[in-house]
DNA sequence: ATACCTTTGTGAACTATTTCACAAGCAACG
DNA sequence: CGTTGCTTGTGAAATAGTTCACAAAGGTAT
């Protein structure tokens, strides 16, 4: 989250930035900012506030980003379809080297640079391309057989979309992201209006 | 999550759930399943555990999902599209009431039951049909504008796809979806790779 | 009815995270 | 070159969240 307003204000040519100001653009307390970037080192200058530039520099470093990742996309639907458009992707250096699905219609359409594979050759792919990211766009019912072909492949991180339970084992990184129960979310909260809202 | 795992284990007939079982089923711990629970209520039996059936409906209730939420959909790309098909919004309570879009190409489409409206006529229509829950899914640079017209309209909980900060007041509930986040997230777990693999 | 087994609900202990508050450091200015 | 005004980095205090552990129930079998 820093990484992205530091970023911006990058864009800017804002050379310097407090704490109190990045707090304020994160929605969160000065204090907050300090301790989480202390944890990673000792960034700013006291009586000037942190290093615009440098400290970008240092985040990316701190999240990988200094490297290209190559991700395949398994589903090409409209979920897979809108993350395979997302310029967003390649710009923080990650890569879409595949995308698969296993529906006869799909496979061989064009998309961009990329010819939609079937989900067969997938694991080979993996394994040759050594692609260690995945996307999961599919439905429920299959993410877990095809999350555990990918984990067998060698992919070390799943992004899944699929509203399903899907389990990984202890080296591989999962981070689920489900539509339903994010405005599950939203129902709760206005249901109990006390809530102050939310800002990100 | 409760909810989703309780939802199956209703749909195979259990009629009982111990906190030991659902904290297996969801990658917890049984004491915080029954901590969890206990914030809303006392709903388990001693000896036997939680009933699966009641206490969804519990859960349901508490969620505010025994009502019917009008949403409308903002963005007629590949996300909103990924939306406005989704069948699990429906199940769940979540009536799509209006797709909006700006280009004049997608404007009057047919989408299954919707036909994609001019974003022109969105704050009318939001306040003529009491819609409170708002899904953006546009350019960066356009989503705080689109969200102030939406809070002035009336709308009390946005979910926002478009990959940008924004704000809302304090009676308006807030929650953002960032894929390019998420996959820094893995980035970052694999970088560290000492990492614990999550499930979820 | 009683003994026994299971599992909840919940204070208390523990751990993690956030906030406070201030000494130390740096820049700017006269 | 010292003084002034900011702002960091960080221990300590406060708050929040999780885990422990056990008394209180409820069920079951005899």
């Amino acid at each position: 989250m820093y990484l992205r307003y530091l970023e911006d204000l990058d864009a800017n040519g804002q050379p310097t930035a407090s704490s109190d100001e990045l707090a304020h653009l994160c929605g969160t307390t000065p204090a907050q900012v300090r301790k989480d970037l202390s944890f990673f080192g000792s960034f700013g200058k006291r009586g000037l506030g942190y290093p615009v530039h440098a400290l970008t520099a240092h985040l990316r470093e701190i999240l990988g980003l200094g490297r290209e990742w190559k991700v395949v996309i398994v589903g090409a639907g409209k979920i897979g379809a809108a993350l395979a458009n997302y310029r967003g992707f390649l710009q923080r250096g990650f890569r879409v080297v595949g995308i698969y699905d296993n529906s006869s219609d799909k496979v061989g359409q064009r998309w961009g640079e990329l010819v939609i594979r079937d989900t067969s050759t997938l694991a080979d792919d993996v394994r040759h391309e050594e692609a260690l990211i995945a996307v999961v766009a599919i439905p429920g019912e299959d993410a877990q057989a095809l999350v555990d072909t990918l984990v067998a492949a060698g992919i070390r991180a799943i992004l899944n979309f699929a509203p399903a339970k899907v389990t990984v084992p202890a080296h591989v990184s999962l981070k689920s992201v489900n539509m339903a129960m994010e405005l599950e979310g939203l129902s709760f909260a206005l249901t109990h209006a006390t809530t102050t809202g939310t800002s990100a």
